[in-house]
DNA sequence: TTCATTTTTTATCATTTGTAAAATTTTCTC
DNA sequence: GAGAAAATTTTACAAATGATAAAAAATGAA
């Protein structure tokens, strides 16, 4: 599966054709290996990216072991939201989990097409509140739902997903343990 | 303590004066008696309101029970995001603790001011790239801490809640139940 | 203030989840 | 394809959290 840079501009706010030219003049696009560390915790990111192929995980380093809390795929923007918003350190790092193509974007560029054209302002404002939805929907799901039903969830709203990441990372999206996602799979079967 | 419009508005993103005056134009101020839900979940709210003085509370009914994912104090936006950025229905009620006055603005002439003014376009940006932040933090916080560190955080950073607050919402946003939060808050002293 | 109601704490027991270690299965490399 | 390495499952036991019930404390209305 490969999604266009047309494809992922679009789905977050129709520009007009102008605009549009203007805000792909400043996108880039670019091959990473799989285990390639694209962002960093201990970084302010200076890029924010599209995934065109491939599979992203963030996480964060604890004194003694790492949480996974998102997952990216296709169409997906790969960012540090800190970073982005702030120009602080994020919290997290995020790998490639495969061999993946991405678009790149330099938060710079797109912070003067924001100043320069209200078409690109209003895509940018409908970029963080699609952004913010998604992050909302994953408190609430974190917030009400156990991990078993979060588990069911994940394989139907995203079943590719389990194929091509390994169970420790979802077991630690989840908030449980590796064994407790094996009991977990066990009992549903 | 009382946040008044413009501190509000100024601490989002800082606007030309014209921009400021044609946003303020479309802001009511109203009182609002404790008890009363201000948005709810099986409704697409079509206003957002921000917190003069008082405080909230956004909880989400369950089958057998109800749980608070939320508390807004003075300064901060009240809003059904779901409702605000996709037109949707929310998870929400949204109910006042304290005898509270806030400023409503529809956002239909928002959404007017955001077509017309890049500099309103871009506070839009902002003040969703902010909530994301925020929204963030709370899911950080969530998946990373334990409940009795998100006490102690939340003492921390929040000292005036636990008095405004009765401690049962606490335990239901910190995902625990009002027992545990006793025995949580009897080890600590 | 006093009484009734609500909120918070304490105690007990059952259930769930985690830890550690071993067994099994899968994946990767040569 | 064989062997090594990594990932996953299983087991046994320990620790943490939840459910329930009852006592204590705080709040509010008359």
């Amino acid at each position: 599966m490969v999604m266009t840079i047309d494809q992922i501009l679009d789905n977050i706010y129709p520009l007009p054709e102008v605009s549009k030219q203007a805000l792909k003049k400043d996108i880039l696009e670019a091959s990473f290996p799989k285990g390639d560390i694209l962002l960093r915790a201990d970084r302010v990111e200076k890029s924010i990216y599209f995934v065109k192929q491939g599979i992203v995980r963030a996480y964060s380093k604890t004194p003694d072991n790492e949480i996974t809390f998102w997952f990216g795929r296709e169409g997906d923007a790969v960012i540090s939201m800190k970073s982005y918003v702030a120009n602080q350190k994020g919290y997290e790092d995020i790998e490639l989990l495969e061999n993946s193509e991405l678009y790149e974007l330099k938060t710079e560029d797109l912070q003067k097409l924001f100043d320069e054209d209200i078409h690109i302002a209003n895509w940018g404002r409908k970029f963080a509140e699609q952004e913010l939805l998604k992050t909302e929907e994953r408190l609430i799901s974190r917030q009400f739902r156990t991990a078993t039903e979060r588990y069911k969830e994940l394989l139907k709203n995203n079943p590719g997903l389990i194929q091509r990441v390994q169970l420790g990372y979802i077991a630690s999206y989840l908030g449980i343990t590796q064994v407790s996602l094996s009991r977990i799979r066990a009992e549903i079967k």
